[in-house]
DNA sequence: CTGGATCCACGTGGATACTG
DNA sequence: CAGTATCCACGTGGATCCAG
């Protein structure tokens, strides 16, 4: 198990070392992008763009207006949106993915594609779990004997 | 950044689009590894292998029993943390990743990466996104005028 | 059309007490 | 030592109303 240190980091190229703040930080974005629809919006705008709010809330079918403003603020925030103001009546706001939020995306591709690998393990094991919760108390089901 | 991906990734254009139930699992996974101890968790046992219960919460300091304990039930649950259990006074039990889990790991480096190469952009951009929301009405700032 | 403000329901995480 | 159960505080997400 030392032959490979999946999480630990090489070398730091920035100059902002931060080898505390960046597990504060992949954990702050994956809470991000792990909530309700930051994930699709990053998504979608990827796949196709730029999108105006109500049109890219039509695609995130559920959203609410509240969540979607707030989704939006907090990925502009993190600097992985960009907005675009027009002064127009009635007003248009396009959102599009910055470099950096496309990045993110290309990123958790990788992620993607584990989920893809193994969606029927996670599946499976989940079922495994359940099923073995109900009859048998589990905590001596495996027990090993030395 | 196809040159700093730990895993054979075939360098993404864009957005993987896949099925659907791999993108509510992603979804899961986020939410599941980017709650408050679950990475912390993987990270541990991916460097330092297998672990007992109390001595795995030292590590993490800070982490309750109560969160710990449903932390890995978590994790074990969707495969990716594996126990074993000693039938033996005092109770003594070891977690460890399972090959699943530890790949899992290995693709959460590729975001691991990108948090350490943009941590400061992040940084920046909250801090100037923070900034301009109190001096201006940001709305406006960037108005196109039609 | 965009989105701020408010009220509310619910899930999650923490502290504590107790069990095997 | 490992784990369950309970109570509680808080954040988050949704519905709704209101404003530019």
């Amino acid at each position: 198990m030392t032959e490979s240190l999946p999480l630990s980091i090489p070398a730091p190229q920035r100059t902002c070392t931060i080898s505390e703040g960046t597990e504060e930080l992949v954990r702050e974005m994956l809470v991000r992008i792990g909530d309700r629809w930051s994930l699709r919006v990053i998504e979608t705008l990827s796949e196709e763009g730029s999108f105006r709010f109500t049109r890219l809330r039509e695609r995130l079918d559920g959203v609410s207006q509240k969540m979607l403003t707030q989704t939006l603020r907090q990925l502009e925030r993190d600097g992985l949106v960009e907005r675009q103001v027009f002064a127009e009546v009635p007003p248009r706001v396009d959102y599009r993915l910055t470099p950096l939020g496309e990045e993110l995306g290309e990123t958790l591709c990788g992620l993607w594609m584990w989920a893809e690998r193994h969606l029927c393990d996670v599946q499976q094991a989940r079922e495994a779990f359940d099923g073995q919760a109900a009859p048998a108390p589990r905590e001596t089901a495996q027990a090993v004997t030395g």
